[in-house]
DNA sequence: AGACGATGTGAGATCGATCTCACATATATT
DNA sequence: AATATATGTGAGATCGATCTCACATCGTCT
């Protein structure tokens, strides 16, 4: 049985009066009679009238769903994000719309060109960012509202929450060198990407400030997954002379070198010392603990919902630029290394 | 600069043809002069027109977007299940609005109702599944396509991909009796959670099979994260008495369980066997690494997602309900028990 | 009593894309 | 030459909700 939900015309029609009565009533608004707003009240009950939103969205010229686009879902750091993002834009009476760039720009354009075209209100995207921003500026010049986190965009001028990337990064390198190492391992993602360019920017500021030479041999790139980084890691540390120490630029790949290394028998910190950039769950379970560089997680996707809804809300000065502060969380990963 | 999107109008008037003529020229159907489909799609092409999905969606009753109700975005199972049916729906041009149901009936039931308004096509969800399943029924009702994952509800007959939970349940407790546990702990989510239901239901009747007395000290429930998860464990184990083994119902439970042990200062599997349903990225890092009952996790979003697709197509027998097996993967985080 | 404001209601336009129908031409067929 | 058939195009209806405007009907004030 296929009962085609009831429409305004319908609940008019029960209740015996126009459309425009009827709407009225329902969002009491204009001058109706009590009893005619009692009819048409019980009409659209008895039809389990619901409203078409699209309906509403076409004459109104928009649809109550915000778009978030992030990285990759499947990092829990972007999980953690959406999932507060969504909690946000459900008070506001909004859904939440979720897409995946899986770090590929051409992803991220198409994603957001078929989203734009649903009229959707407003954005919180984690750009692939390279060079080319036209998607985005786009966005600004049609006034759609945008909020950049986890990277910022060249020339797109619009709010963003990021972290101190570079600011972390140094902090853990310079931890590592004040533990006696200066063989110190990079691994990185792909380099379009903002923290990713960020964080190796603090790792090698922190080795020039110690007047270690950067060593390309020391630094290996792989895409933001535990496989990837896996295999990464394994080709990093078959080298002839290896890190010391690894810094890792992200979560995921903190987990594919744990993976590597217990593959390769090298035993963290003896053999190895190691942090990685983003905290996780499991940090303090491996034995030694992890020391991480860690950023306040649950602060970003709130507070990239809290502007984009100002935004909405008509907000309209400057685009505001917050940048979190990161932690160094020291537990057992690293050793101090004497000599060399 | 705001400038309003333009509408098929502006390309029509541009071209000095009709709108129909501009709609055809841009779909390819009908009759169109070549000299005036190029004029057309100039244009276009000169507007930026991109066409307005919410008008196309009132006209056609559909809009091109399928919804995933899951029970938590953040747990690493939804959020790989969400990610491979985005994939999917982007495969299809569909784009995917995700809500998180957080357990919540309530908030199942007003999320599914907001989707539904928006006239999206289809569903695919994770039901809180407690009695009142009005709301999952009245989809199907009005020939909504719903596809249930992870857990089944009561009286709606619909297609359904789960796990076979009790089997899997039993094989891990079966699994530590064989190992001379009797005093089996069981760390569950809310009973009112179908696959907390059918893995406790499994856990029960192994025990049963080997005639050892179910005993609700053995016994504790939390809700379904880390933290929650380490509250009860401690509290299951700080009586008297306690268990020699755990079998936990999910991963976050069984994250919660380690943090416990890890704070209480019991070591695995030495003072304490443990089981989880579900396999996650860390369990071999641990030391021991953690034995799991393991779902095949990539096949369930993207076996929901076909589903989905065929029915969307049209497909019109009878429901399918798929169930995977699961896995027994020994590791090292139990061992035998001597005696008692 | 006449006029003005408050109250209540409906007809019709609108949002943007699509589709049916009617009406043109042009070419082909007898 | 007359009739079919193919080809092109535009006017207007439609989807569902909302809003403006016009038109009622009251009551009240001078």
């Amino acid at each position: 049985m296929v009962r085609k939900p009831a429409t305004l015309k319908d609940v008019a029609a029960l209740a015996n009066v126009s459309r425009a009565t009827a709407a009225r009533a329902l969002n009491s608004y204009g001058y109706v009679g009590d009893e005619t707003a009692q009819k048409v009240q019980a009409a659209a009950e008895k039809l389990g009238y619901r409203g078409n939103r699209l309906a509403q969205a076409l004459r109104s010229g928009q649809l109550p769903i915000v778009g978030c686009i992030v990285g990759d879902i499947q990092n829990p750091f972007f999980a953690r994000i959406a999932h507060d993002v969504e909690v946000l834009a459900r008070e506001r009476g909004h859904n939440l719309v979720i897409g995946s760039s899986e770090e590929e720009l051409a992803q991220e354009i198409s994603l957001l060109a078929s989203l734009r075209s649903l009229s959707i209100r407003g954005f919180i995207v984690a750009p692939t960012s390279q060079g080319n921003n036209a998607h985005l500026q786009g966005l600004i010049d049609e006034d759609v509202p945008l909020v950049l986190i986890d990277r910022v965009a060249e020339g797109v001028d619009c709010d963003s929450v990021v972290v101190d990337n570079e600011g972390g990064a140094r902090k853990a390198v310079e931890y590592l060198i004040g533990m006696g190492h200066t063989r110190i391992g990079l691994l990185q993602d792909d380099m379009r990407i903002f923290t990713s360019r960020e964080r190796r920017s603090g790792y090698r500021s922190a080795l020039a400030a110690a007047a270690i030479a950067a060593d390309d041999r020391m630094v290996a790139v792989s895409q933001s997954t535990v496989e990837h980084a896996v295999d990464a890691t394994i080709r990093l540390f078959s080298q002839k002379s290896p890190p010391t120490a690894l810094f890792t630029v992200d979560s995921l790949m903190t987990q594919g070198a744990l993976l590597a290394f217990r593959s390769m028998g090298v035993s963290i910190p003896h053999d190895v010392s190691l942090i990685g950039f983003d905290d996780f769950n499991l940090a303090t379970f491996t034995d030694p603990q992890i020391t991480v560089v860690s950023q306040p997680v649950p602060e970003i996707g709130r507070a990239a919902a809290r502007i984009l809804f100002e935004r909405l809300a008509g907000k309209d000065d400057a685009p505001q630029e917050i940048r979190f502060e990161t932690k160094l969380i020291v537990r057992g990963s690293v050793s101090r290394r004497s000599g060399v």
